[in-house]
RNA sequence: GCUGUUGUAGCUCAGUGGUAGAGCACUUCCUUGGUAAGGAAGAGGUCACGAGUUCAAUCCUCGUCAACAGCUCCA
């Protein structure tokens, strides 16, 4: 007998060699109908495997992300064996479950190219493999016996796999006519997958190296019920209504030019607004905090790159120097503003009573992205940093550094970007000549950003190889609408620049001291956040961040020009509404997604007119009762104010 | 940069080897005042660009440019 211990605490007593799928039975019929997976002692296994000591146990039915990877991971081993009857000759790479759904990567036959019009007749074979019912199996197989087996099916991909792996540790699972090497774990029976939809194609380099073989990615993702499929895909259509290239066009944001250049946006007028007012916000917290405005060029010789270590380290894929009527003069328009400031900081001498020094810009930099990897605003060539530079002594790094976290998590709490993620980037250790500066002074700056996370409680993840090449940093992540992760705010530590630049403050001693330098971007860049802000609020921004806050409707031509008159006077109070004049289409203007988005909506007709009033409605808060157009300003600057006062 | 897909009216898209269509938007008129109304007429496109095949190309072929999905990158 095996002693079992429940998540509950409470404790049975199973015969040895009791599968998972048993002791769920011994539950409840229903509970082990209901069950994908199992956690035993930590070890996520199929419910058909034998237990054979004492253990703590936990079933996963779907609602456990461990249940739904079991689920995918099958999927990928089910699309598997429909692309192995469908293409002969193919050959596996790796197909793991991924966060949502699964894929595979494959090698087909030279000459066969797997298209996305192809998708359907594989689902099709899925259906009909699913059909079969086919038990998965699994075995124990030794590395010699695996290597013979894969090299005699051709299987190059699968034998560098196992020859990556230890002896003794090696498994395979097979259903029906197809045997994959696998760690599992899996679903017992393929018969459970009874939703699958293949969702694209794409090109995947052979274990990420862009040197090696681009094998094809299917991507797919399977559910137990055909209704939660439908209800995924729904979702789906949902999220890219939200994406923020769409909305973006509808709400005249922002655009791009093939005239001008791709990944060159160019902010329209409603874009416009909403970003300044975004830097406002920011320049107004900056101030409290002691920040300092600076300017800078957005070119800079090609000396202070040189400087500053970029130029040899981008100078080749980045856009080309610029070229003067002088001989041998070049300039490079800036990838970034440290430089500039870094010269800012040593056009007068600094004693140690001076630091820290803040200096923040709004910087627009050039960088020239791989074609490829253009996104709308959230990855473009031209963008603006909201940069600033902090110098300050070593001792007071750690308290600056808590500092800029405030400023983020105060942005995040006004904008309800309350689902971020934080990630402390360090080196790669293994690889220590890709980045510029001693191991001691890494080791510094990393501590001091690992011990301000510890200090203010924040969760953040460590990942090695991550940082920039010239210091450790913490980055904050947003998702997108369909789940994309995007860096936003980030706070890097830099030893490096200071000590390249040679700046330099005097301390109580007398003596010259180097300086540390703080870089940090709550934002990130205008252009990445307004696309986050676009995806997160759909569009329906918040009161004191929309381009237009009312929209004016006269109910027919006779009180046009009052209305005109009322959005003259808001504008005075610093309140934006646009009239509708068009009386006879109100009924289609409303429709429109634009007027949609804006929170007010102020009616004028004869009462209203001839008391010099307005009818005023809110987007789904309804009738807010009529009020002159001043009363209507007050309220709504009220409101900003309100908003204002928390942060 | 790589793999695949796409490019037709302001927007969303249909379509054809014989120089183009719908819905919405736009203009004018009629109807309607209180809020996602209806009707009539009209304007609007070198079918991304360049070359080739053809009697004839928006459609077939090749190239270029741009966009989309993913990979690789990301100061």
């Amino acid at each position: 007998m095996i002693k079992v211990t429940f998540p509950d605490g409470s404790v049975r007593e199973y015969a040895a060699g009791s599968t998972a799928f048993q002791i769920a039975e011994s539950i409840s019929p229903r509970l082990a109908n209901d069950i994908l997976a199992a956690s035993v002692n930590g070890e996520i296994i199929e419910i058909n495997r034998p237990i054979t000591e004492d253990c703590s146990i936990k079933l996963h039915k779907w609602d456990d992300a461990e249940a739904k990877h079991a689920f995918w991971h099958t999927s990928a081993h089910l699309m598997a064996e429909a692309l192995q009857e469908l293409y002969p000759g193919i050959q596996f790479g790796i197909g793991p479950a991924i966060e949502s759904g699964f894929y595979y990567d494959v090698m087909p036959a030279a000459g066969t190219v797997i298209k996305e019009s192809d998708l359907a007749a594989i689902e099709k074979k899925m259906a009909e493999l699913v059909a079969k019912k086919e038990p998965i199996v699994r075995q124990d197989i030794s590395k010699a016996d695996a290597l013979k087996m894969f090299e005699e099916r051709g299987e190059t991909f699968k034998c560098e796999l196992i020859n990556d792996l230890e002896d003794g540790t090696i498994t395979l699972y097979t259903q029906g006519a197809f045997t994959d090497l696998c760690r599992g774990p899996h679903l017992v029976n393929t018969a459970e997958i009874k939703a699958v939809k293949l969702l694209s194609v794409a090109g995947a380099y052979w274990r990420g190296d862009e040197k090696r073989p681009q094998m094809t990615r299917i991507y797919g993702i399977s559910f137990p019920k055909k209704k939660m499929l439908d209800e995924y895909l729904v979702l789906m259509e949902e999220a890219k209504k939200r994406d923020h290239r769409k909305i973006g066009k509808e709400l005249e944001l922002f655009a791009f030019s093939e005239s001008v250049g791709k990944g060159l946006p160019l902010w329209l007028p409603k874009g416009t607004a909403l970003r300044l007012r975004l830097e406002d916000f920011l320049k107004r917290i900056q101030k409290r905090f002691g920040y300092q405005q600076v300017m800078t060029p957005h070119i800079g010789q090609k000396e202070l790159w040189v400087t500053s270590g970029h130029y040899a380290k981008y100078g080749k894929d980045s856009f080309q120097p610029i070229h003067t009527p002088e001989e041998g003069e070049e300039y490079l328009l800036k990838p970034m503003n440290c430089p500039h400031h870094c010269e800012i900081y040593k056009v007068t001498p600094h004693s140690y009573k001076d630091l820290p020094l803040r200096y923040a810009e709004f910087g627009t930099v050039y960088r020239y992205e791989q074609s490829g990897e253009l996104h709308g605003l959230t990855r473009v060539r031209s963008f603006t940093q909201d940069d600033a530079h902090i110098f300050c002594r070593p001792d007071q790094l750690k308290e600056e550094f808590m500092k800029v976290m405030d400023i983020i998590f105060i942005i995040f709490k006004a904008l309800n970007f309350e689902n971020f993620e934080a990630q402390i980037s360090l080196r790669d250790p293994n690889n220590k000549e890709k980045y510029i500066g001693s191991d001691d002074v890494w080791e510094k700056a990393e501590t001091a950003i690992i011990e301000a996370c510890e200090y203010k409680g924040l969760k953040a993840k460590v990942e090695l190889g991550e940082a920039a090449f010239y210091g450790p940093k913490l980055d904050f992540m947003v998702k997108d609408a369909i789940g994309r992760r995007w860096q936003l705010g980030t706070i890097q530590v830099d030893y490096n620049l200071p000590e390249r630049f040679d700046l330099v403050y005097t301390g109580a001693d007398n003596q010259k001291h180097r300086p540390v330098m703080i870089h940090r971007a709550p934002f990130g860049s205008m252009e990445r956040f307004v696309a986050v802000l676009i995806e997160h609020t759909g569009g329906k921004f918040p009161l004191w961040l929309t381009p237009d806050q009312a929209v004016v409707l006269p109910i027919s031509e006779k009180y046009n020009d009052y209305a005109k008159e009322v959005a003259e006077k808001l504008a005075q109070f610093d309140v934006r509404a646009i009239v509708d004049d068009r009386n006879e289409k109100i009924g289609r203007k409303i429709r429109d997604n634009e007027l949609k988005r804006i929170p007010y909506l102020l009616i004028v007709g004869e009462n209203e007119m001839n008391e010099g009033k307005i009818s005023v409605r809110k987007q789904g808060e309804g009738d807010q009762g009529v009020m002159t157009p001043d009363e209507f300003a007050t309220l709504v600057n009220d409101k900003i104010r309100e908003m204002m006062s928390e942060f």
